[in-house]
DNA sequence: TATATTTACGCAATCGGTTGCGTCGAGCGA
DNA sequence: TCGCTCGACGCAACCGATTGCGTAAATATA
C-alpha cells in the first residue's frame, strides 16, 4: 500500500520557482504574456515534479468541463455503437472525456437526459435525435450558453446548428435506382419514423426514383416503421407479401428490418433475389452474415463519429465561430446477393 | 435569445433565508444536525428558485467526482455495447455519468486511459480488461485511493476486486457436452488468449467435458486465437478442415469466430451439422442470423453491465466495505440449427 | 439552581485553477 | 532627459460546495 501521496498542484511549483500562481497556470498553456525561459524552467518542474493538473478546478472556474456529451438512442446497436467509438477516439485525443446518455428513443427521456447533461456542465454536445422527439427546446439551454451542439445522422432541420449526414435523398434514390436496374417494378418501402428528416429524404429519395422511371407510387406499398425493429420488419413484410399484389421487392431504411424480410422470406418459401429482391441500409455487420448477403447502403459511422466530434472541439477551441456547418459524407450502395437479378 | 440567467447556488438560498451556506449544504442532503423545518424550508426555495447542484464545485472540494470511468476494448461490439447500455442505465438512475475509454485490445493504450479516467478523478471503476493485458498495477492507483474498481467479464485473478461473471467453466463444459451428446467425438476449440482466465476457463471446460467422456484431448486442435476476429476464425477452420483428420465440431469461445466457421463450412460444401458442428459464444445477434442458425451459450450482457454498476454504487455510498465480492451470473447453453444432429 | 448534554446552526478554511487589472522595469523615439 | 509603449509577471477575487470545529440556546441531570 502505497502512502497517499498529496497531488503537486501549480501552487508547489510556483512556490518552486519563487513565482506566483498565475504566472505557472498561464506558463503551462503558453500564454503569451510569459516570458519564454519562464514557460520552459515551469513546464520542466512540472514534469519533474509529476504535475497533473486538475480539470475539476479549472472546470469549475470556467463553468464548463472538457467534457463532450453524446445523447443517442440505443447504444447497442451497430451503427450508434461505431459512431461512439469514433467520437470517443478523436475526442480522447483531443483530452475530452466522453460522457454518453440513451434516450431509448423517448422523447421525456432525451429531455431528461438534455437536463442531466446540462447539469453535468458538458462543454459540448453531440446528438442522434429519438425516434420520437419533434420538439427541439430542450437544446436551447446549450445554444443559449454557447455550448456547442453537434447533431449526427438524425439531425433536425429546425435547428440551426453543425450537423454531420449522409445524403440520404440521393442514397434512397440511388438504392431504388438499383433495384428498378435489376428489373424490380413493384418495390415496397419500409421506413422510419417521417418525422426524422432522414427517413423522410430517404422516402423521397425512392419516390423520386420510381418517379423518374415512370413508375407508379403506391401508397399501400409504402410503411413507415415506428423504431424499425426486426419485429416490425417481419411484420410488414408479412402483410406486403400477402397483399393480392406482393411487391417484388422491398426497400427498407435500416438493415435490421430487411434482413427480417429475408427471413421471413426465407421461411415462406420466396426466392430472394428472384421472387423478392431485398435493399436495406447502414451496411451493419449482419448484412454480410445474412444469406443471402444482403444489399446495402453504407454509412460511415465511425468516421461520422470522428467528424462530428472534430466539429465540436473546432467550436471550443474557436468560440468565434458564428457560423454552421452541415457535413455530408460520402455514401454509396453496396450491392450484394440480396438484390443481384442479373449477371454483371 | 433568451437573458444568461445567472445559476442559482447555496449562497442565494442562504441569504433568502437569513441562514449560513454550510446550513443549506447540509439541509439539502438532510444532514442529521439540521432541524427538521429548516430542511423543509431550504428545499422549498430551492425547488421554487431552481436550484440546480454543481457538482463540479462539489466534486472539486471531495477531490473525486460523481462519475463512473469504464474501460472495455471495443466500444462497438455487441456484447460490449449492451452490457455499456446495462450501466449507463443503473448509473444515470443513480445520478451518475458514465465515461467510457476503449483500448483496441492494447496493454499500453489500457494503461494510458488507466491514468487519463484517474486524471479525471473519477468516482469509480467498471473494468474488461484487453485482450493483451498481463500486468495488473495500472489499477492500483485507484485501489490505494478508495476508488471503487470493479472487474466485468474478463477479470483477473490477481486482483483482489470485485467482478461480475459468468461460470466459463461450467459454460464451456455444458457447451462440450451437448456437442458430445449430439455425437460429435472429434471436438475442436478455438479459443481467446489462455492469459485472459475467462478464455482459460472455457478451454478448461471444454477439456473436462471430454475427459468424463473418455475423447482424447488432441492439443492439435486446440487454438488460441489472437482477438478471434472473424478473419482468425476463418483461418483456424480453413487449417482445421484441411488436415488429415478434420474434426467433427468446432467449439468456439465467441460468435464471431464460429459464424466465420460456418461460413468456410458453407463456402466448401460441408454440411452444418452433420458433417460439422459448430457452437459459438455470447449469443450475439448473429447467431441468430446466419444460416444455419448458431448454437451458443447466453452471456446477460445488460444484467452483468448493470449490476457491475450496483456495485460501484453500493461501494460509494458504504465506504466501510472491505470485502470484495465475485457474483456469478448465469448462463445456459442455447441450442439451435448448427449442433443439432439428433432429433429431439 | 448550577452543571452537563444535546440540538441546531454559523465560521471560515479549503479544493486547484483562472483571469481582469495593476505594476514595474526596460527599451525607444523625440 | 522626459514621457510612452510594451513585455513579463503578481495580486487577489473568484468558481460553488464541503466540513471540522466552535458555540449559543434549549433541554436534561444532579
Amino acid at each position: 500500500m502505497k502512502p497517499k501521496k498529496r497531488e503537486i498542484t501549480i501552487y508547489d511549483i510556483a512556490s518552486e520557482l519563487n513565482v506566483s500562481p498565475s504566472t505557472v497556470s498561464r506558463a503551462l498553456k503558453d500564454h503569451y504574456s510569459i516570458g519564454k525561459e519562464m514557460i520552459e524552467a515551469v513546464k520542466k518542474v512540472a514534469r519533474e515534479r509529476g504535475y497533473r493538473p486538475n480539470h475539476i478546478a479549472a472546470s469549475l472556474r470556467k463553468n464548463k468541463t472538457n467534457t463532450i456529451g453524446v445523447m443517442i438512442s440505443w447504444i447497442n446497436r451497430p451503427f450508434i455503437s461505431s459512431m461512439i467509438s469514433g467520437i470517443e477516439e478523436e475526442a480522447s485525443n483531443a483530452g475530452c472525456n466522453v460522457i454518453i446518455s440513451q434516450s431509448h428513443d423517448s422523447y421525456d427521456q432525451e429531455i431528461a437526459n438534455a437536463r442531466a447533461l446540462y447539469n453535468s456542465r458538458i462543454g459540448g454536445l453531440i446528438v442522434s435525435l429519438a425516434m420520437e422527439t419533434r420538439k427541439y427546446n430542450h437544446f436551447s439551454t446549450f445554444l443559449d450558453n454557447d455550448i456547442p451542439v453537434v447533431f449526427v445522422d438524425r439531425v433536425s432541420d429546425e435547428l440551426n446548428c453543425d450537423k454531420v449526414v449522409i445524403d440520404n435523398f440521393a442514397a434512397g434514390l440511388m438504392a431504388t435506382n438499383h433495384l428498378i436496374e435489376q428489373g424490380c417494378r413493384r418495390i415496397a418501402h419500409v421506413g422510419g419514423s417521417q418525422h426524422r428528416s432522414i427517413y423522410k429524404q430517404r422516402m423521397m429519395g425512392y419516390v423520386e426514383a420510381l418517379q423518374r422511371n415512370n413508375i407508379e407510387v403506391d401508397e399501400s406499398i409504402i410503411f413507415s416503421g415506428d423504431v424499425l425493429s426486426a419485429e416490425e420488419g417481419y411484420r410488414i413484410t408479412e402483410h406486403l407479401m400477402n397483399l393480392p399484389n406482393p411487391p417484388d421487392a422491398i426497400f427498407s431504411a435500416n438493415d435490421t428490418a430487411a434482413v427480417s424480410a429475408i427471413q421471413y422470406a426465407k421461411h415462406h418459401g420466396i426466392r430472394v433475389p428472384q421472387k423478392l429482391a431485398v435493399m436495406g441500409f447502414n451496411n451493419d455487420p449482419i448484412s454480410l452474415i445474412i444469406d443471402p448477403t444482403l444489399s446495402t447502403v453504407s454509412h460511415p459511422a465511425v468516421d461520422m463519429g470522428k467528424i462530428a466530434a472534430r466539429q465540436v472541439l473546432k467550436h471550443r477551441e474557436h468560440k468565434d465561430i458564428i457560423t454552421t456547418e452541415t457535413i455530408t459524407l460520402k455514401t454509396e450502395v453496396i450491392v450484394r446477393e440480396s438484390t443481384l437479378r442479373k449477371r454483371r
